[in-house]
DNA sequence: GTCTATACTGAGATAGAC
DNA sequence: GTCTATCTCAGTATAGAC
């Protein structure tokens, strides 16, 4: 069938969410598709690829609301700097509420997030937006050396990944889904616009900048 | 021979920091320490026990000088109040620059956390320090709400781990190493301080946009 | 108590027939 | 395009030699 590759990646896409990537084996995949195991590396290639087109189909949407927040904050803003609050929102409140407001996508994000290949689909999936969104908190923030601006946008992925995760103090086993979506991007937003507006400290490294 | 114990621990610590965890298969582990492969199961159980060895082995001295940080800045402080800076330097500065200012432990623990076993860890090794800072951080702000205060510790242990990672925007295929300490930690401070000192948000849980 | 040899199960990947 | 069969490598388990 023509549907083969669909049938796949839908399938996928609910295991890796559930289960997570290393846990769900092909053979549990193609079981649940009603598909061959070649199938896969046929339409595929890899395990690793087919991961990848369950994030582009999930995170296309959620980088073009971003996007799409970013320039109607700017265009609000008018001539005036846009607050640093804002790009932080632009940028955070799609990943959690945003797109079709599924929680699938911040369930399959912190699943991903929690076994290490976030890194991965950054690069591949979200550097483009990442850059956008560095010019942006270049202009609101002008007086922050480029240096230390980077290293708080770095920061500011990492807190964002954790809470992706879910609530604090989760019991061992407890299920990383059911965030109230509102209130983590309220809290973050609060908590890291205050971190990137912070006055840069003196000495803040040996090497020259 | 009887050293055959420590010579899989280090070998596997060696690995594990190089190549990360599941990158390194049992079996280079006992070719480079020249011992048989069920000694490993034998002395450790299974893969995931050995890695709780070697963390616990670096962990155990660097969570002590996190504890005695504190207790020295609280008794610097005397009656007064500690400030939310002091206790985030007595907890990020020894996993950056302490303990026997091995960079060995920073790399080790970035590798964990890309691959996702942070989590594991710090529930195995480091939570009753954790308790303990929870403490320290209330009592250095005792305005915040104890939800918020647990959702910005969260917050906290994301970005310090996401640090871990190595300096922002490297190349994919970059080595997470040669952080300058120092900077780091004081870039943390400052950027978390901050956070942590922000007013909380009105109606940080119920509204709709 | 320690260690070795070997086998077992399940994973991802691949070649080639249809 | 699809499927069967097979390959390599992983972690694990066990029987038995020192």
């Amino acid at each position: 069938m023509i549907e083969t590759k669909q049938k796949i990646l839908n399938t996928a896409e609910r295991l890796f969410g559930d289960q997570g990537y290393a846990a769900t084996s092909l053979r549990h995949i193609i079981a649940e598709a009603g598909v061959n195991l070649a199938a896969i590396h046929y339409h595929y290639g890899s395990k690793e690829e087919l991961l990848d087109e369950v994030v582009m189909r999930k995170a296309g949407p959620v980088n073009a609301e971003r996007l799409a927040l970013l320039d109607r904050y700017e265009a609000e803003a008018g001539s005036g700097p846009l607050a640093a609050e804002k790009v932080l929102e632009a940028f955070l409140a799609p990943v959690f509420s945003g797109a079709d407001r599924s929680p699938q996508f911040v369930r399959l994000m912190g699943r991903m997030y929690g076994e290490g290949l976030m890194t991965m689909i950054v690069g591949r999936h979200f550097q483009p937006v990442v850059n956008r969104f560095i010019d942006a908190f270049r202009r609101a923030l002008p007086d922050l050396p480029d240096e230390e601006l980077l290293w708080r946008i770095h920061f500011m992925i990492g807190t964002m990944a954790h809470a992706l995760f879910g609530p604090p103090n989760p019991r061992p086993g407890a299920e990383p889904a059911s965030l109230d979506a509102q209130g983590v991007v309220q809290r973050l937003v609060t908590f890291l616009g205050a971190g990137f507006r912070a006055p840069v400290s003196r000495a803040a490294g040996s090497e020259e900048k």
